[in-house]
RNA sequence: GCGAGAGUGGCGGAACUGGUAGACGCGCCAGAUUUAGGAUCUGGUAUGCUUUGCGUGUGGGGGUUCGAGUCCCCCCUCUCGCACCA
């Protein structure tokens, strides 16, 4: 019978969902590996992206197995969020039936492709069952003080009275009216993601086994920078003004303080201000401003408040201006501006003519020019720096923040990119904060006991008038757990980043009740041993996580302080070169692909293609290569069952000729595939190896009865070892043919071992020829052997063989005068 | 601009610690089988030349070394990330 896919593969998937043939249980007496995916949106259709993904984690889960691993390997979905919420105002239907049917479909599409998923454990993050642990662990947060509120802006339709994601508001206008989008101060909830800044950067350096560019991304999104807090007094107002620079050591050289736009102090300041007009003005043209024409320009743009500052060094007054290039999120949203060492300040100096004071001598000797071209950057010595002048920059930082805390005006600080998180989202699909407002008590967080607050369904989606929760009564109207009073529900949902960012315990016990997950399985299973997933989540995603870990520590459920022990980011699938989108119209279905190569040619390919952390471009010729390959081994039992039903009654010691070199083909190919698969994750040459091996087999013509034996030998092993990448037709061969395919072959590195090598004869770095050799021969052996062979002899008439290099089994090169 | 990574046949890629460059596959060419096509099988396939051989060749230039795709320096190109972070 020929290779018949479409029979032979749903015929297996049934029969390992009904044996839950993937079924795994804690067992202290096995090691544990956990293998663990980056959980899908059920967006409805699953993309090659997926299939990538999952078919790389697959293949580690089974050779693990394979290998008496006890191995976990969960899916789930990460189903809240705007989609579903945008369909359903677009259909009427509710938000949970369209992302059920989503699942559901996308079960399907992944159990059609054979993916060994333990669907017991299966988790959806829309499940009030799952939810709840969002509300308990937010709660513990409030407990420990990690939660605050505090005014953030959003994108507002004025039309539709509703908050946008961004995604809602590109380009400045409503996806759904296009009325311009405007920005609105709300409170909101924010959990202290920065009290763990200082931990999440220090981390990274525990973990070897993540790729540098995820880490170095996370570095710089956390972006700790050393500093000082100094505070000027300003001039004419009992107030001041406080700036962070990592540059106190220029200090006497600033000319001249900056403020955000939007810094606070800019409405005290214009009550008081000559230029009350000009500073609106400014103001307001910023504002005005997009993200994406600020982000384009770097045109330095300013107003003079009217007001001065005093520089606590120098005493003297200095002029604050408003400029477009401090931000409000970062540091204090104020700076002092030193021209002379500062690229901006020099820019911004230049344009509004003001003084540019050098105050660091960069190295001994430097002169300085009457005009500067731009900033000097570096440190150095400083100079007309008052008792400071002639230490060095770094002794000078040190001794500034002194004299600047003891006179009450400064301190050394480190300061953060990495904000705080801000969790609150005026949106329905999403875990609601479990808090009361009360009019007497005011924000009462929910009592453990009523978890979870259940999402509403007596709620109308019609994409105006804010949060579709508003629309239900009986949400909103609650009681006071506190006082018993009447009170008002939180309508905000969590970020679903939240859900995400734990849901991997999660699958460690889907259905407890009495708490996230159990202590002891936690001990077992964690840390997730290998994730994959794509870099797009470098960030976000990876540091939410990493956090949550450590949330979960200090909560006293988990022992471990960091989730994932090696990390793998995969690269996109393409097509024609391109990402692959509707727009595009070069979307390839998964679906059609197994349905004309099936799965296992589809796994082949695209574990084939390319090592998994590089671009994939998906051909369908390359699914038919792999289809090929497939066929070809399925044909070589089909056209010799006596080989692959043969006896194995030979001696791997006495083996010789034809046999012996295929056995040690076959060694070698188990010890590949195993390196392959386990140490790199280079599954293109693991399947790369077994092709060579089929081909050699195919190729030794099975004269006699011991080469049989060896053929029926390679041949079965061949097939257990294509199992973690094809498995339906490995299972369906070792069914025809009554052999196990459920255990990996043992290797025998000493059977791995070749009798000659092809000794590599170079004269002066040139190759003259190449000889058959014994392996383990020595160099005088090589030499010999090469100046009997007649070409070597040639070029080295005449000639002095100064000196000779010889690597063992490989090479011999002769030095030549 | 800053940071990270990558440039190897017609294409995807291999070469793991400096030691035979191009494994494996796709495509292409030739042959076998076939009425024909498809499928399958066999062989070939970096490049130049005066082709039993010799030379050149891993983005370009230099260097270290007996020996460099691999290490070092400079330059070019591409991809990704960050982007006025004080």
């Amino acid at each position: 019978m020929a290779y018949n896919f479409t029979e032979i593969e749903p015929r297996w998937q049934k029969r390992w969902e009904n044996e839950k043939a993937y079924k795994v249980k804690r067992d202290a007496s096995r090691k544990k590996f956990y293998c663990l995916e980056m959980l899908p949106y059920p967006s409805g259709r699953i993309h090659m992206g997926h299939v990538r993904n999952y078919s790389i984690g697959d293949v580690v889960s089974r050779y693990l197995s394979m290998n008496g691993y006890n191995v976990m390997h969960p899916m789930g979905w990460d189903a809240m969020g705007l989609p579903a919420e945008n369909a359903a105002i677009k259909s009427g239907r509710h938000p949970r039936e369209h992302t059920y049917d989503h699942m559901k479909m996308m079960r399907s599409q992944f159990q059609n492709l054979g993916f060994s998923y333990d669907w017991d454990r299966e988790i959806a993050s829309c499940d009030p069952e799952y939810y709840r642990w969002n509300q308990w662990i937010f709660l513990k947060m409030m407990e420990k003080g990690l939660i605050y509120r505090s005014r953030r802006s959003v994108n507002w339709c004025p039309s539709c009275q509703t908050v946008l994601a961004n995604e809602q508001a590109e380009g400045g206008t409503c996806w759904r009216c296009d009325s311009e989008v405007e920005l609105k101060e709300l409170e909101q909830w924010f959990v202290r993601i920065t009290d763990y800044a200082e931990e999440l950067l220090d981390g990274l350096d525990n973990l070897p086994q993540w790729p540098e560019n995820v880490k170095t991304m996370q570095r710089h999104w956390i972006g700790r920078s050393e500093g000082s807090f100094v505070a000027f007094q300003l001039d004419g107002i009992d107030k001041s003004l406080e700036v962070f620079t990592t540059r106190i050591d220029t200090i006497f050289g600033a000319t001249f303080v900056c403020l955000a736009p939007n810094h606070p102090l800019v409405k005290e300041i214009r009550e008081i201000s000559p230029e009350r007009k000009a500073i609106d003005e400014f103001v307001a043209r910023m504002n005005r401003m997009s993200r994406e024409e600020r982000r384009a320009s770097t045109e330095k743009l300013g107003q003079f408040t009217g007001i001065y500052a005093m520089n606590p060094f120098t005493n003297k007054r200095i002029p604050i201006y408003l400029a477009n290039f401090v931000l409000m999120e970062y540091g204090t949203g104020a700076v002092m501006s030193v021209p002379a060492h500062d690229q901006r300040d020099f820019e911004f100096a230049k344009k509004y003519h003001l003084p540019i004071v050098p105050v660091i001598v960069p190295k001994p000797g430097f002169q300085y020019e009457s005009e500067l071209n731009e900033a000097v950057e570096a440190i150095g010595v400083l100079a007309d720096s008052g008792v400071f002048s002639g230490i060095s920059s770094e002794k000078a930082k040190t001794e500034m923040n002194e004299v600047a805390e003891a006179g009450g005006f400064g301190r050394g600080a480190i300061t953060y990119k990495l904000k705080d998180w801000g969790i609150s989202r005026q949106r329905y699909w999403g875990t609601p904060i479990p808090v009361i407002y009360c009019d007497r008590c005011g924000i009462v967080p929910v009592p453990e006991k009523d978890l979870p607050v259940k999402l509403p369904d007596d709620v109308v989606f019609t994409g105006k008038g804010g949060s579709p929760i508003l629309t239900s009564e009986s949400f909103l109207h609650t009681s006071c757990p506190k006082c018993g009073g009447d009170a008002r529900r939180e309508t905000d949902t969590m970020d679903t980043f939240v859900d995400s960012s734990w849901y991997y315990y999660r699958y460690l016990n889907p259905h407890l009740d009495t708490a996230p997950f159990d202590v002891d399985d936690a001990a077992y299973w964690t840390p997730v041993d290998l994730y994959i997933g794509g870099v797009e989540h470098a960030t976000m995603h990876l540091i939410y996580t990493r956090f949550f870990t450590k949330l979960l520590r200090d909560f006293g459920l988990l022992k471990i302080d960091e989730p994932v022990k090696k990390m793998v980011t995969q690269g996109m699938v393409i097509k024609d070169g391109r990402k692959m989108s509707k727009s595009l119209g070069n979307v390839v279905d998964p679906d059609d692909m197994i349905q004309k190569y099936g799965a296992d040619a589809v796994r082949v390919f695209m574990l084939f293609a390319s090592p998994p952390e590089k671009e994939i471009e998906w051909k369908d010729q390359g699914a038919e290569g792999a289809l090929r390959f497939l066929n070809r081994v399925w044909n070589f039992g089909e056209n010799n069952p006596e080989i692959v039903k043969a006896k194995q009654d030979f001696e791997p010691g006495k083996l010789t000729g034809k046999a012996k070199s295929l056995f040690q083909k076959l060694h070698q190919t188990i010890a590949k595939v195993g390196e392959d698969i386990e140490k790199r994750l280079h599954l293109n040459t693991a399947i790369a190896s077994l092709m060579e091996l089929h081909n050699l087999l195919s190729t030794t013509l099975p004269d006699g009865e011991t080469v049989q034996a060896v053929a029926g030998a390679a041949y079965r092993d061949m097939i257990r070892m294509l199992t973690p990448f094809a498995p339906h037709m490995a299972c369906e061969l070792g069914e025809i043919y009554g052999f196990d395919v459920s255990v990996w072959p043992v290797l025998n590195r000493e059977f791995a071992l070749a009798d000659n090598f092809t000794l590599v004869v170079q004269i002066n770095g040139k190759i003259r020829d190449k000889i058959e050799a014994e392996v383990g021969i020595d160099a005088d052996a090589a030499f010999e052997l090469a100046t009997a062979s007649e070409r070597v002899a040639s070029e080295l008439t005449g000639k002095n063989v100064v000196k000779k290099i010889y690597i063992p089994d490989r090479l011999l090169n002769l030095v030549v005068r």
